[in-house]
DNA sequence: GTGAAAGCGCTAACAT
DNA sequence: ATGTTAGCGCTTTCAC
């Protein structure tokens, strides 16, 4: 039998060692629960790779053995013969300057979504979170540590963007959210999402429907929603008018000053779709500041589902990606399951609250 | 020189391979490298790891070549023989019955800020969230995918906890959250955070201060802030009572019950104190049906930090987990370099918001 | 249906 | 200061 190394002593020597005082790790190898089964060593491998070959009384010797003596498949050493990690990288891009748990909540939910995904399809998923130049890191597929890439997090952070553009892992990456460049994104069915807030908006009883959004942010999703609640004004029959959009610190402050500009311009209006939640809980406090009710003098609708709209006054009511098919498709894309150049999307739902009105009847 | 194997061809083969249209990945090993800048493999793997016995011009030729072809250290073959994975396992326990990304919003800031923690001692992270029993898993450590592992998320979670304690990784584990049982876990100052609540609700002038929230929930952390909070009232000569709780679905429910409750026994109060800031946010939501103000009528402050905290009305006073020493403390005490036993306190700050009520004069 | 043996790509002990 | 060599623990081809 072909020893299990010099480094680490068979089981049947623990005894022996342990008396010598050894602080070495003892280690459980394939050839511990080999001798322990009275089979080769080869066969112990098969056996708990349920290789049909084996047969079923030989493997049952096996997996007793194993389970006697705690043994578990060294992954490191799988990895490397079958060459393959069984791991996904996730990567999440955050603002420079802010904390990892300063990540906006909606990336977070999206994380989870992406980790229960992959462990659906059976990988494991190696996180990490970049936001400064130092963190920055993408050999993870060159470097063996995974077999696929997945990127989110923030479009406004372009060093980290430009780092990852074609980076060490080509053709094994899966970016979330679109831009014109990125021809393997996935995203959100963003223009269903305006068609359904326009539509919902509509149904409220509502006439001068304004968005609230940069439609130039790098985060292109925005202007995709901007199209689709135009699209659907325009075919049926209503005005349609540029987006109201004034900047700031964070996307909160951008809807403040949205609706103070907005307020300022005397322009009419009844309902406001804004461009995700956070800046959609910055217009209901800049609402709320000028003394304009929500939903009895304006309906608003938001982007994202973030739970942060669940306790806001009145509640936002928003449009939601599926998170579960997001992280499939995202999983399924880093794989290489889907062909390449194919742009997903996720299907989108509306979420009611209060602040979108009741619907006329 | 030894090849670097028959399954993969040495770049110098590239060209040939290429021809024949052989659908193998091609791959770049330390042989390749070494045969680039005319040295020996193991001079490579020396050089790539600053070894200060190679001269300084060698290391630079080496670079350069390993630049030149794209190289990387191959993760599994240098953790194999290392015999260290450097990883850390993070499994996040959520409530069964949930999706990953329901997961309480505090425990994806601790997971940012210990991926954080992990990649400053040189650690990358493999995350996962576990909340049904198929999804249990523990042999991170055993299986070798891991250098330790951190368990983290909701203590409502029976099967969980039981499952992972005393599980595979004995010994390499650290966890987050107070017990009687755990000796080496990792927890907020909650002592203090009960102190830093009542001081601050004495100093806004309240004199009948409550405590909201369950002392004997699995999660013991509540009983710790109930006891500073205690024990603050009753070193400055103030009265001390039960705390208030009726229970419900989610911690938003149990702070709606809570009120329902104590505004139904007639008790006197004009300071509450929460166990957390989930359940706070029921409680400003109670509050408010019942017409009482906050913070004319009643100060409120929470605990946790939690970004929803920013945008309910009023904002929420809380106190926070100082979340950059969490991560550090759970990652050491992870890789061992903390005694275990030690019960760890993380520092806690309280956070100004309007609903604690103005400091009296 | 199982055993024998090679070797994944790397690091480190042992040479020189 | 660098080359030679063994072998980490596993999977898989090749024998029988």
């Amino acid at each position: 039998m072909k020893l299990s190394g010099v480094w680490y002593p068979l089981i049947s020597d623990i005894g022996r060692l342990w008396v010598e005082r050894t602080d070495r790790p003892i280690r459980v190898t394939s050839f511990d629960v080999a001798e322990k089964a009275g089979v080769n060593q080869s066969t112990v491998s098969r056996a708990l790779n349920d290789d049909p070959a084996i047969k079923d009384s030989t493997k049952a010797k096996v997996r007793t053995a194993a389970e006697a003596l705690g043994y578990y498949v060294d992954t490191r050493a799988s990895a490397l013969r079958r060459d393959r990690t069984g791991t996904l990288a996730i990567v999440v891009i955050g603002r420079p300057g802010t904390d990892a748990h300063a990540i906006n909540p909606f990336h977070y939910s999206l994380l989870g979504s992406i980790c229960a995904a992959a462990a659906g399809r059976g990988y494991q998923s190696l996180v990490s979170f970049q936001s400064e130049p130092t963190d920055f890191s993408d050999h993870f597929v060159r470097s063996r540590q995974a077999d696929g890439l997945i990127l989110i997090g923030t479009r406004n952070n372009d060093e980290a963007w430009e780092f990852h553009r074609g980076g060490a892992n080509a053709g094994k990456v899966a970016i979330w959210g679109s831009t014109l460049d990125d021809p393997g994104s996935i995203a959100s069915d963003n223009v269903t999402a305006g068609k359904l807030a326009a539509e919902r908006l509509l149904a409220a009883g509502r006439k001068r429907l304004l968005f609230v959004g940069d439609i130039d942010d790098p985060q292109r999703q925005f202007r995709e929603r901007y199209s689709g609640f135009c699209d659907y004004l325009r075919a049926t029959g209503h005005t349609v008018t540029d987006p109201v959009f004034a900047d700031g610190q964070t996307r909160f402050d951008q809807g403040r000053a949205s609706v103070a500009r907005l307020l300022a311009s005397k322009c009419e209006f009844d309902a406001l779709f804004c461009c995700c939640d956070s800046l959609a809980l910055g217009v209901l406090d800049g609402l709320r500041s000028a003394k304009v009710r929500v939903p009895e003098d304006v309906s608003v609708i938001g982007f994202d589902g973030l739970e942060s709209g669940l306790h806001c006054i009145p509640p936002l009511a928003t449009i939601q990606p599926d998170f579960g098919a997001a992280g499939v498709m995202l999983v399924d894309a880093a794989l290489g399951s889907i062909a390449p150049g194919e742009q997903q999307r996720v299907p989108v739902k509306l979420i009611e609250r209060a602040s979108a009105g009741p619907v006329a009847k």
